[in-house]
DNA sequence: TTCCTTTCTTAAACTAGTTCAATGAACGGG
DNA sequence: CCCGTTCATTGAACTAGTTTAAGAAAGGAA
């Protein structure tokens, strides 16, 4: 049952039999439907997640009403407001699953018991919230620098599942362009 | 000498007199001419630098040679590739000095003992990096999400001093504008 | 000062992406 | 099974921003 997520957070540390234990009994498991959400503006985040099985969309809505997503998350990805979960702060973020989904998550207590229990969990943590950081750094770059069908084709090499589950202005607002443009993007790229 | 430094950390955590002492101790003082370039794409970056005076630039390369400003540091602002830093991995950026520079700096090494010393240290750097990363969050949303001359606004709002300090064509490389467009937006906005 | 270099501005022609409106495809509910 | 709804596609007219090229300002070195 927790062979995804042991194998995940083992990719950062070694953890004995015990600590598996330890860990895993500390998770909370979520079953979400889609079109839920999990988070809206101005609550404060209390989970981190990590997805089992299904969807989930982080985004934000600007003062126009317009809809940017910040990141999807799918199978093995970890989904959180990292700042208003560790601050204790507002979000200025909504999450919301697409699919019906299925979350272990940690709350502030059940992270802070592991982070005692063991500390080597920091380290997780930290690498988490880093590669956070630098893929967030890469696509602001990506954003700033590329046309929309280099985008469009950089987006389906880091989510490749994506455009069969979601709708597709999902990843229009993803992408900073209009859904009608999207539909563009791909007659073109078919056409080759 | 280091009272800005102080004044900066002790916004997050409470020091002794004695524990100040330590801090700065370890500190290392850089004196840099400007145009200079503190790290290069490739390169492993070893500090975490606070700016006591001067003005410097975070940026990227991308495969077209078109440079990204993805941020700029200037009095009381840190400075570093944190991925890189930390996991001493080479970087995909490069930090470069726009003006004479004096820099505070920590080494793997020096922040290392610091932690050892005065483990609520931690608690700073957490603190800077989880801010790094809502800063960069909120510029990628209000990058897609804005137009140019609304971005224009906000950029000198974060940096009031930049527009004086820098060429005009840095900030469209921080706005992903062209030089040229970035001359009609303030026409623009001085005819109102 | 003068000259040279770097930066900024302006305008005209162009390209990328938007908006609007209409049509078409897909899907779930009764 | 049909019907209503939601989403995707297409095209035409439009707007935001680029590119190129030329000239004007500004700044530094001799």
């Amino acid at each position: 049952m927790y062979a995804n997520i042991i194998h995940n957070v083992t990719k950062c540390i070694n953890l004995t039999n015990d600590e598996k234990q330890v860990f895993t009994n500390l998770l909370k498991v979520k079953t979400v439907p889609a079109k839920t959400k999990l988070l809206e503006e101005g609550e404060i985040c209390q989970f981190e997640g990590y997805v089992q099985k299904g969807c989930i969309r982080i985004y934000y809505v600007n003062e126009n009403g317009l809809e940017v997503t910040v990141s999807f998350a799918v199978e093995d990805w970890w989904v959180s407001d990292i700042a208003s979960f560790h601050e204790q702060k507002p979000s200025r973020l909504y999450i919301e699953t697409l699919e019906d989904t299925e979350l272990y998550v940690l709350t502030p207590t059940t992270k802070e018991k592991l982070l005692q229990q063991i500390p080597k969990f920091e380290r997780v943590f930290r690498i988490l919230i880093q590669r956070n950081l630098t893929a967030l750094q890469n696509r602001l770059i990506n954003t700033i620098s590329q046309k929309a069908p280099e985008r469009y084709l950089e987006f389906i090499q880091l989510y490749p599942s994506i455009p069969q589950r979601v709708a597709q202005y999902y990843i229009a607002s993803y992408l900073g362009v209009s859904p009608e443009f999207v539909s563009t993007i791909r007659k073109r790229l078919a056409g080759k």
